[in-house]
DNA sequence: GGAAGCATGTAAGATGTTACATGATTAC
DNA sequence: GTAATCATGTAACATCTTACATGCTTCC
């Protein structure tokens, strides 16, 4: 048992790990179906975090031989990797979600594009966004002749809420853009812009 | 001008320069209070971007001496600066937005809990999300005395859409949690399990 | 006298991605 | 025969974060 540095994707393995004993191939395919849509772990990660936690006591991988396919390594937790899923799932802190949209960016420099290009944008990203809350529907329906997936069901719940919300923000916003362009140089009026940025209030304290 | 690779966040930078000409400090201020929201960049990468993209040619930097305080230098966006933010701008693919979001992985793992926490870890996302809404709302009310903010104003709208989504669908979750815990003992039934990870779709095509 | 703001960076390392390598078996 | 699935990894590198270093000025 030694003491390694539990990451949230380590927590990611274990808490998959407490639900069925798989190898790595098998998390890396639960993980894309599962998990990775809010927290991805790439099939490297899977391989590299197994090789650390079973060193470290938190799982326990067996060798199991197959006919017809590869042999396997089948990982199940520990009792020691099952109090450290517990401990970190006991404080009921939320953790920071991070969020990376690049189509806010092009939106919010829609000031340098002509008009009816950042209508596209939004449609678009309003089109992907439905699309997705489709996904999101049928997956639900088929939660729902699933035993004991209510966890299951609220997280998938969430995916549907916001996807949603993306797509009736891309309707609301296109009857909100300008209709006609509006240049703002840089070189001429630095001082507006400027006091705008200050004006705003920031992520988190400045250091 | 040399050619260099651009990244998103390359764009970030160059996206806030058509907007003021700024020293690498008022660009990192400026990405705490704009893009920062659904694009971080650190202020390292400020410079380190900054440093890139000079002798690449997109931005030109004059130094700048001040009385009173340490000299500085400031950035503008060059001709060549200009037409790559544009066509950068001009492809309306909206870029594939990623999410990272810790409580989710809480909130699926809540078969390991006793059934009053995960109610407790979604209030507290909630309490966040709701507060986050606030902000939103005050700087919305702000920027309608903004000449010339509509991008702006649409960027932030998304900010608020999107947190009061999470924050009903906290409400909501609450009442779809089961009142027992039902522990899933992996070593028991692992067949069930499995299964369901199957029925999910996958993230993307799994290679 | 001390803290906070202005200003620019470096250095080290955490974290994660993509592509490559290998090889058997099964399904079409 | 060819593609897909099962199975496990390595190697290279892309990207970004945190902490540290420095020094002057203004405000309390």
């Amino acid at each position: 048992m030694v003491g390694i540095k539990l990451r949230t994707s380590s927590y990611a393995i274990l808490g998959l790990l407490s639900i069925a004993s798989m190898s790595g191939y098998d998390l890396f395919q639960a993980v894309e179906r599962s998990v990775g849509r809010f927290w991805p772990v790439s099939k490297s990660q899977v391989y590299a975090e197994l090789a650390r936690l079973e060193p470290a006591g938190l799982v326990q991988g067996t060798d199991v031989h197959q006919q017809g396919l590869p042999d396997k390594r089948v990982f199940r937790l520990t009792e020691a990797g099952e109090e450290a899923l517990d401990s970190w799932l006991g404080s009921s802190e939320p953790g920071e979600p991070q969020f990376r949209v690049p189509f806010l960016l092009k939106t919010l420099f829609g000031h340098r594009r002509p008009p009816g290009d950042t209508a596209g944008l939004l449609r678009a990203a309003g089109d992907e966004a439905a699309a997705q809350a489709g996904q999101y529907r049928e997956f639900l329906e088929l939660l729902d002749s699933v035993p004991d997936s209510a966890y299951a069901r609220v997280t998938v719940l969430f995916g549907l809420r916001v996807a949603e919300a993306v797509a009736s923000w891309a309707e609301e916003a296109q009857a909100l853009l300008p209709e006609r362009a509006h240049r703002i140089d840089p070189r001429r009026e630095p001082r507006l812009a400027t006091e705008m940025f200050r004006a705003a209030p920031a992520v988190r304290q400045l250091g």
